[in-house]
DNA sequence: AAAGGATTGGCGCAAAGCTC
DNA sequence: GAGCTTTGCGCCAATCCTTT
């Protein structure tokens, strides 16, 4: 067993005040310099057993009352506040508590008398939290939140949707053909939408002029992104009634929650439609999750593809669960959904150890990361950058970074596992 | 495993510095 | 100037590391 070392200057001292004697006197008495004797009593030093025993021999000290017993009331109530998640996590040893407790009992009253107040004026907080959630002041979401939560709850997921969507594309035999083509076709064909270029002026991605029956694009957009924009609009003009009925069923709070929603479920369409299901499905297995060769197999973007990757929880059918996020340049989730086991926090940012961050540090490059969350959990996580901006040198371009993982156990079916 | 050298840490001291 | 504090050093034992 290791032994302690002897901190006891406080008590030496008090032998020493007690018996009126200057270090220098006591020193001498004790056999000892006066400043070692100086040095036990600031505890810089501890007692040595000599020391100790001529303590014993010389003032009656009782060496068995010496060092404190672990039953100490101070000592207790002192681990116990330090113990609170709130000290910081760096509980002290013992050895250093009892240094405090036997050294310092005044500063250890003091911070428990501390923590005491603490704990009270927390509890008072979550009361009154707990009051404000009860009369619904300021606890309501913002409508954002709400659709956000819509989504969440339905596991990303809209079944009516994506099953119509997945029919259409099969009807329009869009995994053998030029997607854009097809969708020009069947806008025209079927709803007699003209498909124009918007002004170079307008810096809109999509306007549909519904009494002229046109719908307007900007030219500048990739291709991926003009079909999305075409398969949105589809989705518009042929599901109404379904979304209506989700919308209804979700009852939101907000008449501006609803509309969110609306176009929530209309890019859900033009995702399944692009990504039909079964064939996205059958792709993703076979190209491990290759988010480029899916992006130009589809004719769809990285984004989309990771997007819809999260996507794929059809009951009976379903993909490995991902999570998928878009985070900013400032480290803020624009986009989140996950399927698996990790949930990203309601507020705030992302955590800054995760590897979505250096994708804007290296672009074009897919940075692939083995994390591990607190609860001990590990997940391959892939992450890239992307840029958004229509138009030439003067249009502005977002970045974003988007980030794509799975639980380590799926991580076989990743063709990115490899570079680990 | 044993021997031997190197390093580390604890003990104690003298002397210088500081405070009242 | 008395009392207290800090600094720096030497000594020694314990521990670690390398070599045989």
């Amino acid at each position: 067993m290791a032994h302690a070392k002897l901190f006891i200057g406080r008590r030496v001292r008090e032998q020493r005040e007690a018996s009126k004697a200057t270090q220098a006197a006591f020193a001498e008495r004790l056999g000892i310099s006066t400043s070692y004797l100086n040095q036990i009593e600031n505890n810089q030093r501890p007692v040595s057993a000599a020391v100790l025993l001529a303590l014993a021999e010389k003032f009656q000290v009782d060496i068995a009352s010496i060092g404190g017993s672990d039953g100490d009331r101070l000592l207790s109530a002192l681990r116990e506040a330090l113990a609170d998640p709130v000290s910081g996590g760096s509980s002290p040893s013992l050895q250093e508590l009892k240094l405090v407790a036997q050294n310092a009992p005044s500063f250890a009253h003091a911070l428990i008398a501390c923590h005491q107040a603490y704990r009270r004026n927390s509890e008072q907080l979550a009361s009154f939290d707990d009051q404000l959630i009860r009369t619904n002041a300021l606890s309501e979401p913002t409508p954002y939140e709400e659709v956000r939560d819509f989504f969440h709850f339905v596991d990303n997921y809209i079944d009516e949707l994506d099953r119509a969507a997945e029919h259409l594309a099969q009807a329009l035999g869009l995994t053998d053909r030029d997607v854009g083509t097809a969708l020009v076709d069947h806008l025209e064909q079927h709803h007699h939408v003209r498909i124009a270029r918007a002004g170079t002026g307008e810096g809109v991605i999509r306007r549909f002029d519904a009494s002229a029956r046109v719908l307007y694009l900007n030219a500048y957009s990739p291709a991926s992104t003009r079909s999305f924009q075409m398969a949105f609009q589809i989705g518009a003009l042929e599901q109404r009634a379904e979304i209506d009925a989700i919308i209804e069923r979700a009852r939101f709070r907000t008449a501006e929650a609803a509309e969110i929603c609306r176009i929530g479920l209309q890019n859900y369409f033009a995702g399944a439609l692009m990504l039909p299901y079964r064939s996205f499905l059958v792709a993703a297995k076979e190209l491990r999750h290759d988010l480029h060769l899916l992006a130009v197999r589809f004719g769809a973007s990285l984004e989309q593809v990771a997007h819809r990757l999260s996507t794929l929880q059809r009951s009976g059918l379903k993909g490995v669960p991902v999570f998928f996020a878009r985070i900013d340049r400032a480290g803020n989730i624009t986009k989140r959904h996950s399927a698996s086991k990790l949930q990203f926090a309601r507020y705030g940012a992302a955590c800054p150890l995760w590897n979505a961050h250096q994708a804007f540090e290296a672009p074009g490059r897919m940075i692939c990361q083995l994390a591990e969350t607190p609860d001990g959990v590990r997940y391959l996580s892939i992450a890239t950058e992307v840029a958004k901006g229509e138009g030439g040198f003067a249009s502005p371009h977002r970045r974003y970074a988007i980030a794509l993982g799975c639980e380590i156990s799926y991580a076989g079916d990743f063709v990115y596992a490899a570079r680990l």
